[in-house]
DNA sequence: GTCTATAGATAGATAGAC
DNA sequence: GTCTATCTATCTATAGAC
């Protein structure tokens, strides 16, 4: 058959990303077959390569369009504020970005082996500026005496795996809702950071 | 050929295990096959399935072994104690144990989706149990009122990410040794169960 | 217990029609 | 832009020799 009437070539490349990230989070990206995503889309496997090299660069663009959605997501959201305010707005920033994608992130933890030389880089790249946000509110807030901080380093490190390790247990039927969440986690970080109370509520 | 000289059934079956956790975890489970693991170990794929039925009970026994390996290390090292000191050593524990183990603790985190129902449950069944030793210990520490825990089930889930977590960056040549990793860890889990010093020395 | 050989299925990717 | 058809490679697993 020719092209099939009112196919867009535009929304079935959109669609290789979707489709591909829920097989891929929910197989392995080893695991999932051209056939696969193509027959989740509504094409054939060869159509595929109409809007992608071949499989590895679908798993680069998936990333990659996720690692940018988050950091322009942060950068919508920060504001001049002091260390503590920042670092609970972070917190409640990445556990409900983070939960709102469980796909994407999964992926982007579970998937970084999977890339080759250059797309490994690039993402790599990416993960890092993200880390550095964290690590930023907690070197400044060290420095002006708000936390009892020793290594912000493994400090942010600690806390992206506190919180990241919410999509590991969340449910969105379950007992919690994300507000009480994120109150939880906000409790915990700033604990862990030396301070007791909230900052402001 | 016959039997190798000298070839051992049980040294083989063992050493299946062994590369095949390091393959496994290097690679995904889905993207190594059987004949990788057996030029690792130094036999043919064919001579694989004396030991193993199939691929997927390959990565059963791994995950097995590790899991029992791990309770059965807590229960080697669990003594009566107050709740501080408890946490204290359940820290120490779990980040020395699984900075020992990367591939076996990675296997363990990504490849339960590619698990099957009945080894899926078996595995499961034991990570729970090993996070209800988490849990039992904040929720002693909070009834005592040692602790400031809102929620034992999420402040263990909690912990339990940042430890594991230590995994993703630490590197035996880095910057900290394990000893000075394991003092900022308890200091930061201290702080999130609302303790400030540390309980003992 | 391990080998060689191979069956049978499925993978990624391409060619050419429409 | 998508189709059908197919190439070539590789996979898991088995059969049977030693």
């Amino acid at each position: 058959m020719a092209r099939k009437v009112g196919s867009v070539g535009s929304v079935t490349a959109e669609a290789i990303l979707t489709e591909g990230c829920k097989l891929f989070a929910r197989f392995g990206y080893a695991a999932v077959s051209m056939r696969q995503i193509a027959a989740a889309v509504g094409v054939q496997a060869s159509a595929i390569y109409q809007h992608y090299p071949n499989k590895q660069e679908i798993l680069v663009a998936i990333l990659n369009a996720h690692m940018d959605a988050l950091l322009k997501a942060w950068d919508d959201e920060v504001c001049d504020e002091d260390a503590a305010a920042a670092l609970e707005r972070f917190v409640r920033f990445h556990i409900r970005y983070h939960i709102s994608r469980p796909d994407e992130v999964f992926l982007s933890y579970m998937e970084l082996r999977s890339l080759e030389d250059q797309g490994f880089r690039i993402i790599e790249r990416k993960r890092h500026t993200y880390e550095s946000v964290a690590k930023t509110i907690l070197r400044h807030g060290t420095e002006d005496g708000t936390f009892s901080v020793s290594d912000p380093h493994v400090a942010a490190m600690a806390i992206l795996a506190m919180l990241t390790g919410v999509n590991t247990w969340y449910r969105s039927d379950g007992r919690l809702s994300q507000q009480k969440i994120e109150e939880l986690y906000i409790g915990m970080v700033m604990g862990s950071v030396g301070l007791t109370a909230a900052p402001k509520e």
